[in-house]
Order: C-alpha cells, then sequence, then structure tokens
DNA sequence: CGGTCCTAGTGACTTTGGTCACTGCTCCCC
DNA sequence: GGGGAGCAGTGACCAAAGTCACTAGGACCG
C-alpha cells in the first residue's frame, strides 16, 4: 500500500524509463497525498494545478450534469496519471475526479512537470501517446452513447469484467460488481433505475443469476449475440 | 483556392511558428491532394498513414455504425490538421473521415512527421495543445450526448450558427445551413427525421422562421432559455 | 418532357429512456 | 434494540427517440 514514491514512479507509463538521477531529481518535486472514498480531488472549471498520478485505488474521471447525473469518462487505478493535458494547455480541468475507493495520489505540479518536460522532450512523446489512448477511449464512449442502448452498454460491461476478473465455475462464469447501481448508471450514462431494471430483465431471459453484487454469467456466448444485435 | 504550400503550412497551429529554412524542408516532404464533396479520405479502422493539414474545404471526422448511422466527431476546416494521434501512437484511425465539400488536404507521410518532430522538439509541445483542443471538444460531445436531448442540441447548434455566422435583420438573425438534415443528424448523433420535426416544432412555437436551408432566429433569448432548461 | 435521385415533411406507431413514489433490506451507530 | 443512511427493486407513468412508410418538391439528365 504505501510503497516508496520511485517504485510507483517506475509503474507509470510516463515515467517508466527514466535513468536513476533523473528519477530521483522528479521524485524529490513529487508530494503525496490520500484520498478517502468518496473524497474529491478537483472540480469540473477548476484552474489547473498539476498532474496527477495514481498510486493504489481507484480515481474516476467524471461530469457533472446541471441535473445531478454524472457521466464517468474515466476511471484510473495504479500506475495511470490523469489531468495531464491541462497542464500544457493552461486550461480548466474539464470534468472532475473523486476518489471512488481510498486512494494514494501523487501530485506533480504544474511549473514542475512543464519544466522536467521542457528537460526531457522524450517525456513530452510519452505524453502524446498516454493522452492518444485516452482520446480513444473517448471516442469509444461516444460512439457507445450514441449507437447503443442501455442495455447493450451493461452486457458490454458485464462481458468486460466477465473477462478482466471473472472465475469460472460450474454454472458459468462469477464476476462480483465492485460499485453500486448508481456508480453503474454513471458510467453507463444512465440513471440507476435502468441499471436494476435490466440487470432484472437480462435474469429472467435467463442470461443471468443476480444475487446482489454477484452475477453469474450463464450464457456468455447468447450475450455477446445480444449486444451485438443490430449495434 | 489554389495558395503556396508554405502558405498553408503557416496557418496551421502546427507548423505556423517554423523558421523559413525549416519551412521549406518541410514543404519539399508535402504533398497535395483534392477531394471532391463525398469522398472519402479513410475509413475507421484503416493504418495509419500520416497525417492531414487542410488547405480548403471542410473535412467531416466521423464514427459509422453497424446499422449505417453516423456520428460526426469533428468538422476540421481551413489551417486544422487531424489524424496527429495515430501517427504516434501507430494505432488504425479511430474514426472515418470524408470530405464534406470539395476541399484540398496536405498529407504528410507518418514517417516525414515523426522525423520532424524528433528534429524539431517544439513542434511536439504543439501536437499536445492541438491534442488537448481535440480532447476538450469531445468531452463536450459526450456531455451533449448524454445529458442534453436532441432538440436541446439542434438549439446549440443554430445558436453557435447565428453566433459565428449569422446576419441581422429586422426580423431577427438569418442563418444559413450548409448542409443537409442528414448532415445535421450526424452531427447531432440523432436521426433525419427528428431534425425536421424538431425543427417544424421550434417554428411552431414561434422560436424560428425555416425556409428550405434559411433560419430566421426570431426569439434568441428565448432559445437560450430554451436550451438551458433543465440541462 | 418524363424519369430518377436527393431532400424534406409528416402521420402512426414502437421502443427506450427517464421520473416519481414507495417498499424493503442491511449495516451501522448510538 | 430502535432509528437512520444508503442501496436495491419495482409499478405506474410520461417523454423522448427512433422506425416505417408514404408524399411531394426540386434539380438534373437524357
Amino acid at each position: 500500500m504505501t510503497e516508496n514514491v520511485e517504485t510507483i514512479l517506475r509503474k507509470t507509463p510516463l515515467f517508466a524509463n527514466l535513468t536513476e538521477n533523473e528519477m530521483r531529481a522528479l521524485a524529490a518535486r513529487v508530494s503525496k497525498r490520500h484520498f478517502k472514498r468518496g473524497e474529491q480531488l478537483f472540480g469540473e472549471g477548476d484552474p489547473c494545478v498539476g498532474l496527477f498520478l495514481v498510486a493504489s485505488g481507484k480515481i474516476r474521471i467524471f461530469k457533472l450534469s446541471a441535473a445531478g447525473r454524472e457521466q464517468v469518462l474515466a476511471v484510473e487505478g495504479p500506475g495511470s496519471s490523469f489531468a495531464e493535458l491541462p497542464v500544457f494547455d493552461g486550461g480548466n480541468y474539464p470534468a472532475a475526479a473523486s476518489a471512488s475507493e481510498d486512494a494514494e495520489v501523487l501530485f506533480v505540479s504544474r511549473k514542475d512537470f512543464q519544466n522536467f518536460c521542457r528537460e526531457h522532450p522524450e517525456v513530452a512523446l510519452k505524453v502524446i501517446a498516454v493522452v492518444g489512448s485516452r482520446l480513444r477511449r473517448l471516442v469509444g464512449i461516444i460512439e457507445d452513447l450514441s449507437f447503443t442502448t442501455v442495455r447493450q452498454r451493461l452486457i458490454g460491461l458485464i462481458l468486460r469484467l466477465a473477462q478482466a476478473s471473472g472465475s469460472p465455475t460450474k454454472e458459468g462464469v462469477r464476476v462480483e460488481l465492485t460499485m453500486s447501481h448508481q456508480d453503474l448508471a454513471a458510467e453507463l450514462g444512465t440513471v440507476r433505475e435502468l441499471v436494476s431494471r435490466n440487470l432484472s430483465r437480462l435474469q429472467a431471459e435467463g442470461f443471468l443469476d443476480v444475487d446482489g453484487r454477484k452475477i453469474i454469467v450463464k450464457d456468455l456466448p447468447g450475450l455477446k449475440r445480444e449486444q451485438a444485435s443490430s449495434e
């Protein structure tokens, strides 16, 4: 949990292959902060103070609507950086960030990071790569919101979970939801009730067995077919 | 229309402040291509061959769904570059591009651009800035799709047009649509019929006068109120 | 001048999404 | 052990989005 700062830096793609000396220089300028589950790191529109790196826990990046709905843009785990961009373009944060689990986060001030990039041009190229993958993910969200139904997105998320962290049992693949329906809804871009209803419906249709936050995927190929249908 | 290549390069943020010599070196490696309205530059998933710069006309970047619907991600006019990212991360194009008007486009091969960035680190920083604004726009699209209705998005687009290219008349601000309802729908992330219907409705409600592709905005503050309502 | 293509408008309908209100459960704290 | 919080399920609605089918007007071409 409480690791050495340099060890954590090594794990982030942005700084993975620096030399010992460079690493030490950077580590000296980094501060570590702790956030409790639910605590907010910054709000949408806040002026950008610097770059964040996740050491442990999870950070949700999200938009908040006037009506109070949330839309998650990304969930960053250990080794991920975020808010790289406002550091460069000087704008405000385009979305808010909060801890969805207790989290330890490294912080590099805007100035320090800019200087570091100037001294190490290869880091700038890394930034482009990281931002590139972020951009691809955003395009994926747009595609989902524009072309698919809540049902299909929910199925997609379950399939991804099954793939990433599912454990096979005799009845099917067991998947554990790590978050509330509320949070799920924010990821899918919808409301709590629809998550609940769609889960019930998938169960009634025989694709799943739902027991609280445990899900048994009984018909994986069937689900995949459902997800694809007229997408 | 048919301008000198260097003149065009000067106008793109990416290369705006190069020296004479650098500019000439770059210009020598650039090729110019012409695309007719509707012609496709590349498809989604195509391997990335290089970077494009718009000299004249307009290029639409869009996603195509299996069901045949389009979702526009960006419309790039003269001076804009696009497809910077796949050049760096080596992935395929995440979306398709086609000319929405006859267009002249400069092309820099992937290799040439990469070499150029290596020799000129400040260009890499420019790339980050350009990509940053692109990312902000994508976040804006997600926000719109997730939180607003077709009606609100349509109003938003009309207001933007009125702002950008509206001409005041005695009855209100005159706006000219430069595209079909089909294309409008693709920008708003919906279908032709809803664009048509919503325009009719806004007219019936007295906010607009619609005559083919000419729109007179009769009640601008009213429209703004409508757009904001419970957003 | 007739035919064909593209574009737009609209009625009728279905599906999906979202809201509101209420119930019941569980966990935790005093 | 009583009383809140917070989370989950659901019925009854209602509104928005999308589909299908058809009509009609230009524009352009032979």
